[in-house]
RNA sequence: GGGCUCGUAGCUCAGUUGGUUAGAGCGCGUCACUGAUAAUGACGAGGUCCCAAGUUCGAAUCUUGGCGGGCCCA
């Protein structure tokens, strides 16, 4: 196809230039560029100066009290992108809310106890730490707490996050200390609090426990036996599938740590595994008892041959017959065989060794069991008295080829091999660790207890958002068991128990209570610092005990000369957990009980939400929370985790730096919060792009208004002006995009904002009502009603963006009072302290249905408009016309003299003319040819030239100059 | 390995109780405008709806089984 040579001439220059003066062109001083790094720091000065949060408490507040209680994130490190997510998500929630008419406070709060600030004072300290009191271990904590609280509110705060900085919850304020402790008062009132062993890692050089986090694996080398347990035979427990009982037979066990034997106390088997008995080859030997598909593989190891193989059993049918051995090493003792849902068949022999004081699993199945957890290897590693004789007084890593020479001596070392497996070491000295039972504190929150009943009927109180939110939870408190409260470590709250010298111990609601008021008003240091006489306040304390069998005995006299500090802290969880107590009603009491909303990630769920939830069921009859929403969590562009190490991780100090706050902001406004987000610097410069989109759309309304006094000259819409239809629009955005924040469903508000800049806006209105802006009278009814719309266009976005955008909107306030009569009419100055408003249909609802019909008509017109610029290089559509066919019969037809001259401005035309006819059509036609080219306004029309004084404008720019002119 | 969950254009998202040829905006490409100008408009090209089997007249949608990702456990 060859392109015509034809360009259409153009306006003479100098008739150009003479009128352009004449017009309303859009000016404003709201900058295309936003600037946004050097300008938001500016508007949070602004706002500190004003004490913005302070002043919205004031406001007068219709609906009442909303609170969102924060989460408090870890004080430790710089923002990442999961403090980004959550609390962009939070802030939005929270302003929207306000802006609804809520009194939604917002009171940060941060975690400042726990064992990585422990370990990372512990790292600066390096050997140092060894020589320093438990007091000043923690005050060097409190120091690096305290600097992150300083660095993260101050990164919080510079995403333009708004809440009560001056006065943030911290756990280690004095007051929050007391809140924990009153949680636990409570609970040990309603007798949910006990003491049992349990085992934890422990390293032997330091004798001290050990957090997982404080171990390292590394390749250790052991010997690994498989043992003979006998079997206790009997026609009752021997399976008829194993075929004729034998006189005796064993059970083959196998492990890699023989110092666990003499703990052990029962044998686990897998329920669904299958178990045969296996007579070896030869015959002398009894039978041997394991798991079917292991027999070839165990016995091949050991250099012998399998003979006769019985049928299958599964572990479930055996352990119903409730079979038991005898013990190897206390010859004396019997143990059961049970189930265990972790046995695997992937080594060993299928049936395993349990030994309840020294491995987790092994403690779980010995409390479900009833076994006892028993430990018999002192805190130095040594065994104590009551193993048998050989072994009294030996470390344990020396008895273990002693362990195995009794077995060979007693002929029930099947196997033996040397092994090279990972095994966890301590991270200070490098030694080997071990699992070793020691007396913990417990809260009955496990199994079927009046606190877990309590707890899952608040979860069907509870609104969970998404909905799955209730399942996973509900899933989760179902197989929990009781909960471990003690950490034997420094940096927390004390559990304040005492210990006299005989082993009673004072732990009850009355001391608790006491020693909460004690520590709010010195700090739980104090436990460290003060004598059991200062803290009890007394040479004596009258109350219940916990005797050293575990026994409750009332009104014993506790001689507080002689009693000690218990040294353990409370798990972290469960101070973060009383927040609702410590901070709702103890130190933020304005907040109060309970929260309206809980947010955070979906890992919270095993977190802090199950850990509110649990110590509120303790103690009381309420749901610490209404709703719960979580969210997903970052990943990288290929939906991949982010981590350091792997070096896909986004900084945010970085992504604040290259794009703005307000840029971030709308990203997280941007996606499915629900479920993973995918993050990277080329989605953030997406976001920019969208960003820029916005901003252009509210800089064009602005620029459109700098004559425009809404007091003065406002105008309703006319009933057939495409106002009315963008009115239309713009009530239903306005009723979708509060509902979509109602529903937390912010990408939804992202969306319908964003297309609604770029289609109904840009792509529509702005473009149909260009021509009356600019060219008409400045005082023009058309015109003015137009403006009126770009008004409400105006203020009603900068309000529905004012939760995300936060700066922008704040920026664009500042423009909008500036515009002509807004000082008097905006009453309120600032965009934060405002309420939505209500969206305001046109009265015309009809007029607005027309569009429907014309709609089409323009995407037709801009269709053969295309089509001209291909064909014949028809590069303007001021020149061009269009001939606007309709239905004589439609009811739009007597309004097509108005709705003609919309269509033509819809489409950017020069003229139009209508005609009635059988059905809709629209035909556009070069004009070049044949009309001239108004001067002024650029349209090609047949009444150009007509005003004998203006021969090169059209009838209207002819009388618009004319009056302008005269005005002067 | 278990519980929960996700997988639709390059990106962010829609897709009602199964029902024409799976949509939108952006991005991209081409063009136009130069009176929103580091802006704006128009047109266009983009999809194995993760895969497979099944149910059905008909499946992005329902069922089962895979694959891949995430969180929490083990």
């Amino acid at each position: 196809m060859t392109r015509p040579e034809s360009k259409p001439t153009p306006p003479a220059e100098p008739a150009t230039m003479e009128y352009k003066h004449t017009l309303n062109l859009p000016r404003t001083n709201f900058e295309m560029k936003a600037n946004l790094t050097q300008r938001e720091p500016a508007i949070l000065a602004r706002w500190e100066t004003h004490d913005v949060y302070e002043s919205l408490r004031q406001r007068h507040h219709p609906l009442g009290k909303w609170v969102l209680h924060d989460g408090p994130p870890y004080a430790n490190g710089d923002i990442h992108t999961g403090h980004l997510i959550n609390k962009v998500l939070k802030d939005i929630i929270v302003r929207f809310r306000n802006m609804q008419g809520w009194d939604s406070p917002y009171v940060p709060g941060w975690d400042c106890h726990g064992l990585p600030i422990e370990s990372a004072v512990q790292k600066e300290l390096g050997p140092k730490m060894r020589k320093l009191s438990p007091a000043e271990i923690r005050q060097h904590c409190r120091d690096y707490a305290l600097k992150f609280v300083r660095i993260q509110s101050a990164s919080f705060q510079r995403l333009g996050i708004q809440g009560d900085f001056k006065h943030p919850y911290l756990t280690l304020d004095p007051r929050y200390e007391a809140g924990v402790v009153g949680v636990l008062a409570e609970l040990v009132k309603n007798n949910l609090v006990y003491r049992q062993r349990r085992p934890v890692h422990w390293c032997i050089a330091d004798q001290t426990a050990l957090a997982e986090a404080e171990l390292e694996y590394a390749p250790k080398k052991d010997t690994a036996v498989y043992v003979r347990f006998p079997l206790r035979v009997t026609t009752e427990t021997w399976p008829a599938a194993w075929g004729p009982v034998p006189a005796a037979a064993n059970l083959l066990i196998w492990t890699t740590t023989p110092w666990t034997l003499p703990a052990n106390r029962a044998v686990a088997a897998g329920a669904k595994h299958e178990y045969v008995c296996v007579r070896q080859a030869g015959g002398e030997e009894p039978p041997l008892i394991l798991a079917a598909t292991l027999v070839e593989s165990v016995l091949r190891r050991a250099g012998c041959a399998a003979g006769e193989v019985s049928a299958p059993v599964t572990g479930a049918a055996w352990v119903a017959l409730q079979p038991s051995y005898r013990h190897p090493i206390h010859s004396e003792q019997t143990g059961p065989v049970v189930l265990a849902d972790y046995v695997t068949l992937e080594d060993g022999t299928g049936l395993v060794h349990t030994a309840p004081g020294h491995g987790l699993e092994d403690y779980q199945t010995g409390r479900r069991e009833h076994l006892e957890i028993y430990c018999p290897v002192l805190a130095n590693g040594h065994y104590d008295d009551s193993v048998p004789e050989f072994l009294r007084g030996q470390s344990i890593w020396q008895a273990n080829p002693m362990v195995v020479e009794f077995l060979k001596a007693n002929h029930l070392l099947f196997h033996q091999e040397e092994i090279d497996h990972s095994y966890p070491h301590c991270w200070r000295c490098h030694k080997p660790t071990i699992f070793r039972a020691t007396e913990q504190w417990f809260v009955r929150a496990g199994g079927s207890g009046r606190l877990m009943q309590t707890a899952r009927r608040f979860v069907e109180e509870v609104a969970w958002i998404p909905a799955w939110g209730r399942n996973r939870m509900v899933g989760m408190l179902e197989s929990r068991p009781d909960w471990c409260i003690s950490r034997q470590r420094c940096w927390g709250v004390p559990i304040p128990a005492f210990f006299d010298q005989r082993g009673n111990i004072l732990l009850s609601e009355k001391s608790l209570r006491h020693i909460a008021n004690y520590f709010g008003t010195h700090g739980a240091d104090c436990w460290y610092q003060h004598s059991p006489q200062q803290i009890l306040g007394g040479d004596t304390w009258i109350d219940s005990a916990i005797t050293p069998d575990g026994q409750t005995v009332n009104d014993f006299t506790f001689r507080t000369a002689e009693l000690r500090q218990g040294a353990d802290i409370l798990d972290v969880w469960f101070e973060s957990g009383a927040s609702h107590r410590a901070v709702l009603e103890a130190t933020h009491p304005e907040l109060g009980y309970p929260a309206a909303m809980y947010l955070e990630g979906s890992d919270q769920h095993r977190g802090w939400f199950q850990a509110s939830l649990l110590e509120a069921a303790g103690y009381r009859q309420e749901p610490p929370f209404q709703q719960v929403l979580t969210h997903g969590f970052i990943v990288d562009a290929q939906g991949r985790k982010m981590s350091k190490s792997q070096g896909n991780d986004i900084k945010v100090v970085d992504a604040l730096k290259e794009n703005g706050a307000d840029v971030l902001r709308l990203w997280v406004c941007s996606v499915d919060y629900q479920h993973d987000m995918p993050c990277s610097k080329e989605l953030f410069a997406r976001t920019g792009e969208a960003y820029r989109k916005l901003r252009n759309t509210i800089r064009y309304l602005l620029g459109n208004l700098f004559d425009f006094d809404i007091t003065r000259d406002a105008v309703d819409p006319q009933r057939h002006s495409i106002d009315t239809w963008m009115q239309h629009r713009l009530a239903t955005l306005q009723s979708q995009v509060q509902q979509a924040y109602e529903q937390y469903e912010f990408h939804r508000v992202f969306k319908l904002l964003y297309e609604f800049c770029n289609v109904d806006i840009s792509s529509i209105y702005a473009k149909a009502i260009k021509d009356r802006l600019y060219c008409e009278l400045p005082g023009a009814a058309r015109r003015r009603a137009s403006q009126t719309m770009c008004h409400r266009l105006l203020t009603t976005l900068v309000e529905l963006l004012a939760p995300v955008l936060v700066f922008t909107a704040d920026e664009a306030w500042e423009a909008v009072l500036q515009l002509p009569g807004m000082k008097q009419s905006a009453g309120d100055t600032d965009i934060h302290r405002r309420f939505f408003s209500t969206p305001q249909p046109p009265p015309f609802q009809e007029s607005a249905r027309h569009w429907e019909t014309l709609m089409p008509l323009i995407q037709d017109g801009l269709k053969q408009l295309d089509d001209l610029k291909r064909s014949i290089g028809l590069g303007n559509a001021l020149d061009a016309q269009a001939l606007i066919v309709f239905p004589a019969t439609d009811a739009l037809a007597p309004l097509m003299a108005e709705y003609g001259a919309e269509l033509e401005d819809a489409l950017g035309l020069g003229f139009h003319q209508i005609q009635a006819g059988d059905r809709w059509a629209i035909t556009i036609t070069d004009t070049r040819g044949q009309y001239a080219s108004c001067a002024r306004c650029w349209k090609r029309r047949p009444d150009v030239g007509q005003n004998p004084a203006y021969p090169n404008l059209s009838a209207r720019d002819a009388d618009v100059v004319q009056k302008l002119t005269s005005a002067k």
